[in-house]
RNA sequence: GUCCCCAUCGUCUAGCCUGGCCUAGGACGCCGGCCUUUCAAGCCGGCAACACGGGUUCGAAUCCCGUUGGGGACACCA
């Protein structure tokens, strides 16, 4: 058998979110899995939506959570040529044709017959007028089936019966002469070689309109597989009101990413009882049988118990790599710069226990060296136990390269 | 509105495909106890679910149909 190929496609027009790493995440460890190959592209073709420092959030997000690709990243804006000329290919074999139907008139009639109670789709009336040329400001729409149906045997979901008679011309190249996501989609993923899309769900009906764009192309059909969506409290899709949905943002919370990664993965996903996974665990136990087909409701709490059981249980000089970061952010530049690895190492295990998050360890910390954190009572206590208090003062009373340092009332 | 998907504790889920082992298991959270000079951690225990209605069957959380509920898609966005 061949090796299979998985992408990993994400539009940058925000930060990397959760939902985001999560689909990322399924592809990654089937690749891993079926030694395959994993794929990064950037669809930027909506240029007004598209920033660069979009882009830039996305891939320090992946590294981040340690999703490394192995091809890319691609970007969709590089590859203009190609759709163009897979466009042209489909207007020769006469599967696609030029429609001069105006923006503002569609939205119109779209309104119309959704009035009407009718479906919002094209009527097709550009199909008919066969133009030998292309008119100024014309964009391409392909010819969809109009009979038959389609079939879509996902990973996830399984057997999916379409009707073709519900399918709509769809607008392939736009009058700027762009390709619109369901057309570029399709010619990457067929020229990448794609063995297994594997996408959100909101996808599902995004994919009897592919097929057939992979058919009147000459390319074989991949397999789909839908994940489900990760959902709020209020059972609506997880947006900026539900809380950080950026995964740089837990990075700054004090999150270890193999955590996040761990309640991901077991956020739609389960192998018998077991909750957690270390990364070679979820790659050797993942199975598409295993993934749930309904949609799943992101819970904090049970991120921060994972988060928790990560600080206990690593490596101590592991999570203090992840831990300098933020006491740099937190102001202690100078004093972190000199500290041995061993010393960091320690300062963890002292506070380890209670700690869940690295943030909880910093906010600790700083009293003792002699900086005031808005701490209240109640944390304070918490954190002041009898025996790392001392254990503490005495820790950074012996970091000799610190100059000042004055103990906490 | 049309099309598609989904449905087990508050939440994540096991079990469903291959009906009886399910008086439905685990985890988070919550409540109580032990430990502890406090708080955590740890340990022990408790509360808590098969959406509803019809079938099929000796027997259904598991199979079939319907209803209800939830989600998604219907752009010159992705």
């Amino acid at each position: 058998m061949s090796q299979i190929r998985v992408r990993f496609a994400p539009s940058p027009t925000g930060y990397l979110h959760i939902g985001g790493v999560r689909t990322a995440l399924f592809n990654w460890i089937f690749a891993r899995q079926q030694k395959g190959v994993f794929i990064l592209r950037i669809e930027d073709t909506d240029q007004s939506r598209s920033t660069e420092e979009s882009i830039e959030a996305i891939l320090q997000g992946m590294k981040w959570v340690g999703l490394d690709w192995d091809e890319g990243p691609y970007r969709q804006t590089e590859r203009m040529e190609i759709y163009r000329r897979h466009a042209m290919k489909l207007l020769a074999q006469g599967r696609a044709y030029w429609c001069v139907c105006k923006a503002e008139e569609l939205e119109a009639r779209r309104k119309e017959a959704e009035a009407k109670g009718l479906s919002p789709r094209y009527d097709g009336r550009c199909r008919a007028r066969e133009f030998t040329a292309p008119p100024p400001d014309a964009a391409l729409r392909f010819k969809a089936p109009e009979e038959g149906e389609i079939i879509v045997d996902d990973l996830i979901k399984g057997r999916i019966t379409f009707e073709n008679s519900a399918a709509d011309d769809l607008i392939i190249l736009r009058s700027n002469g762009y390709p619109t996501y369901n057309f570029s989609v399709v010619v990457d993923d067929a020229l990448m070689q794609i063995t297994h899309v594997v996408r959100g769900d909101d996808h599902l009906t995004n994919t009897p309109r592919q097929i057939p764009m992979f058919e009147a192309l000459g390319f074989p059909v991949p397999r789909f597989g839908h994940l489900p969506m990760i959902l709020g409290s209020d059972r609506a899709r997880l947006s900026k009101r539900h809380g950080a949905t950026s995964v740089l943002a837990y990075k700054e919370m004090g999150y270890l990413s193999d955590a996040l990664v761990n309640y991901l993965v077991r956020l739609g996903w389960s192998h018998g009882d077991q909750e957690v996974f270390s990364r070679q665990e979820m790659i050797e136990k993942f199975s598409w049988d295993h993934v749930q087909k309904s949609a799943a409701v992101f819970n904090p709490e049970k991120l921060l118990w994972l988060n928790a059981e990560y600080i206990k249980n690593g490596e101590p000089d592991r999570v203090a790599k992840d831990l300098v970061p933020l006491l740099e952010a937190a102001g202690l530049k100078d004093e972190v710069r000199d500290v041995s690895d061993q010393w960091l190492a320690r300062l963890v295990v002292l506070v380890k226990e209670r700690a869940k998050t690295l943030t909880d360890m910093v906010m600790w910390v700083m009293p003792y060296f002699g900086r005031s954190v808005a701490m209240d009572e109640e944390a304070a206590r918490k954190f002041l136990s009898p025996a790392t208090a001392p254990a503490l003062e005495k820790l950074v009373a012996r970091f000799e390269t610190f100059p000042t340092f004055s103990k906490p009332e």
